[in-house]
DNA sequence: CATTCACATAAGTGCATGCTTATATTTAAT
DNA sequence: ATTAAATATAAGCATGCACTTATGTGAATG
């Protein structure tokens, strides 16, 4: 779990449309492939590399296993953006909350 | 300047470590090669993902160009990441400690 | 207990990517 | 003008990575 796994697993839009679905709420492999084309294998890979990378989480549930974001890798994309406050576009308004918050 | 760009940009450890340093502040390229043993060549193409990607701008200044952080980029980031706001309250606490930490 | 279902792992393949050396381009200095 | 300096581009190469097919594992169901 470190910064360098979690970006290699965003650089992937296969893996960002996968985290994006579990953004939604946990969910099995099976599910997570209705309608994204994409082989069973694949998404295993997939699923594994993220979850490598911290940002999710798995669950065996009798046989199928639910995966999870996990706040874990946000947070630490979270953390590297936050070195960069000083550039930070003020009409942004996810980053104005985001800035609220940790200032707290 | 897509999301896809930007994530595949940062995915390589050696252009992150070139855009930190250029969060201290605008640097030419022979600036920025200093202690960080890459040849000329692959500096300037790590820029040129880095500048596709929107996340630095380039400025020529006689027969030296100045790179410099370029927030668009960053706003694209953190548009993502605002996506997932419904994840990220439960460790902003370590994050603070995380940002105050890097502040030193 | 045998079969089926959900998922993981292994091994191989083609393409993307980060590097190299060589050369081009652009501007400054002599 | 010539040369030198800063940067960009071209072409080739080696490694990484996302996919494939095949097979393994672990749990439910009949």
């Amino acid at each position: 779990m470190t910064e360098n796994d979690i970006f290699k697993a965003l650089a992937d839009p296969t893996r960002r449309s996968i985290f994006e679905k579990l953004a939604g709420g946990r969910m099995n492999a099976s599910a997570l492939r209705e309608g994204m084309e994409i082989s069973q294998p694949a998404m295993s890979q997939h699923l594994s590399v993220l979850r490598t990378a911290g940002l999710l989480r798995k669950e065996r549930k009798g046989r199928f296993v639910n995966y999870e974001v996990d706040p874990e890798g946000l947070a630490l994309i979270a953390g590297w953006l936050g070195k960069y406050r000083a550039y930070w576009p003020e009409r942004i308004g996810a980053l104005k909350i985001l800035l609220k918050d940790m200032d707290q």
